[in-house]
DNA sequence: CATGAATGAGGCTTCATTCAT
DNA sequence: TATGAATGAAGCCTCATTCAT
């Protein structure tokens, strides 16, 4: 076993499957953010879970099924968390300004899904397309922002022409990709767009640009 | 011998050093956008470009310089296009419609930028740091754009209050999230985003969701 | 976890020690015969059987104690069933030919048998030499024959120079070698030989062969 | 690399590919005659060649594909030695001594090819399958076995109503399986069955019942 | 008796890189 | 400059076996 050894050897006698099995997620979720599919390494994945590398063969079956269960739990946490909002009984314009909030700050605290989706992307979703259920949670998702939208623009506060789907797509672009292209925008602009006051601005960019979209 | 034989053959009798190196560096780039860093092959990248596998040890040292020497072309490819579009001499609104578009139609039509974008952030940028021919193209960059916006605000024809290095991010996001998570967005959505006509309506909107926030 | 789920899992809620040994040994025989010491899986014994896999290891202690119970069981069952042919109660000639027949048959029937017997060998009878009981099976086999043989050739009917263990290996030869290597006997010869007619001719063969050497 | 240290390290610095690959094929077969297919070790085909062990990959491909070639080369030294008999030009009766003895004779001498025949039959001849030399190889024996017996028929020194194929096989079983199945063999009989002497003896008995079965 | 969970050892293979010509 | 041959390190995964209930 070529474990690194700094980190002391645990053993993992809890005999409790459901801990276990969240265990190796979270390590395995740190592990495929911080390298990515390909450079994520299973026995990494082993040490940081405290969980013989076995196990995670016996509970996800191999590599990248383990991988395809990270992306799953990943995008269902982001809806649920998000279906709690409940948008829907907001009025239009402040549903949307806490939508959009709410996105930019979540990426902002989830580096590592950010990470992950990147990641996922170069593999052309090959693992998330296995998943039924994430298509489910979307089409809710769908559901709901156009019902915002259609109140927004009947109740003549939102522009009437807006596409649910490319909205959507560009309220998350414009934080998502702050944070997904950080390191090289950083450097190319020689700014460090890490710190905590820059995203606060960034923030408030965002929601201006936004809500000067919206607006009618 | 366990060469993929998918892609056959070819022997490089060229003794023509130039030549020889771009033909590694095209081979190189198409192999990094398609499978990143990582999951590249040193033997494939020499199969694609019909170049013995020493010879690119011995043009570029290792595999993670020639990534790098990909990245760095990569970006000054981009940005000498982007110079040759002479925004200085066309009026602001013009000059900000003729960048958006050209940076959306630059995405769309060079995804392998895109790609490996998204691969080098995840190597938090790495590699690129070590290039400061990249830095300095992007300064330029940015005096430019201030220059524009500057123009459109004594011109009355912008808002006053637009960072350009904040703006620029944005204006890249809404196009370049759309391409790099488009496969992940086409089945989350069940939605195909590849086509001509989805890409066009796509355009549309991002030029849209720009000028809206620009305007004054 | 992740075993192969093409055979539904059954749950052993026997509670008959015997009965559980039985289909344990059953399975095992199958799985052995099938693969091979090397390539049969313990996991595959206790899926096929029905059985928890740890149960397997409460009987019989390990694999290749499991694979020597099979090996003995497997050659009891042919020395008694060959007992049961009561040879010494019929004329020489005709003893003869129901012994070779029923030798055919039996391997025949048995491929398994046959199958466990190369693999064995393969491990150069490490498991059966610990067996003593099958020795003795064999010299009462070997005493049986001699006396026919004796009585053939006091009779007249076989040739006087017939050493019983040279014959027995022969006769048995003729079947074995034709079951066992069947596959690459087939394919070099570009003929199936796993036909019933292929077979029946192969029997008649067989007999003939057999006789004419015996004959005076 | 966990290589056995019994044996120091060799490193293959020949650069000659013919003879290194000669090197692997040697040691393979030795090796899985030695343990079969399962229980071989590409280690220890590595250490037994003084070969690197990615030279068996470069060169081989995988463990299986050795297998392969190891037993298509098998069986065309056994088959190239049978031509070179020259049996067409010997008389019938002569002939077939031949031939019979040769095939005792390589047997004995070559138990590494009976193992693997052993072997590859409980892989139900999975890998030879792939091999068109060796059907190639046996067509051509087929042909003449079939000249000499028709030959003999008519001279009237065989009986007429011999199947060459049939024959082939009951000629070879006789002593292939006398050694393949020796080491049950001697257990289940208690003698020793691997000494010159027995041997030798074993070795006329073959011939007299084959020569037994032929004549008229 | 019976079972799901856990583990250590080791096997096959891949891959970036270097050697020798 | 160009190339086929060779190598060390390490990665993913399998499997017999044991633990704890």
């Amino acid at each position: 076993m070529s474990q690194n050894k700094k980190i002391s050897k645990k053993v993992n006698s809890s005999r409790d499957p459901k801990n276990t099995k969240l265990k190796i997620l979270n390590a395995a979720r740190r592990e495929f953010a911080d390298k990515g599919l390909n450079g994520a390494r299973v026995d990494a994945i082993a040490l940081r879970s405290g969980v013989n590398k076995q196990l995670l063969y016996y509970y996800f079956g191999d590599k990248e099924k383990l991988y395809t269960a990270v992306l799953e739990a990943a995008y269902i946490k982001l809806r649920e968390k998000e279906k709690r909002l409940h948008l829907e009984k907001l009025d239009p314009m402040q549903a949307m300004e806490v939508l959009v909030g709410f996105t930019f700050d979540y990426l902002a605290e989830n580096r590592q899904f950010v990470a992950l989706l990147n990641d996922e992307n170069i593999h052309r979703a090959r693992h998330i397309k296995k998943s039924k259920v994430v298509r489910g949670l979307h089409s809710k998702l769908q559901v709901m922002l156009s019902q915002i939208l259609q109140r927004g623009a009947q109740e003549g506060v939102f522009r009437r022409d807006v596409d649910p789907v490319e909205f959507f797509i560009s309220m998350t672009a414009l934080g998502y990709f702050y944070f997904s292209n950080g390191h090289t925008l950083s450097h190319i602009f020689g700014r460090n767009f890490t710190g905590r006051a820059e995203r606060e601005a960034r923030r408030e960019h965002v929601l201006e640009f936004v809500s000067a979209y919206l607006r009618n």
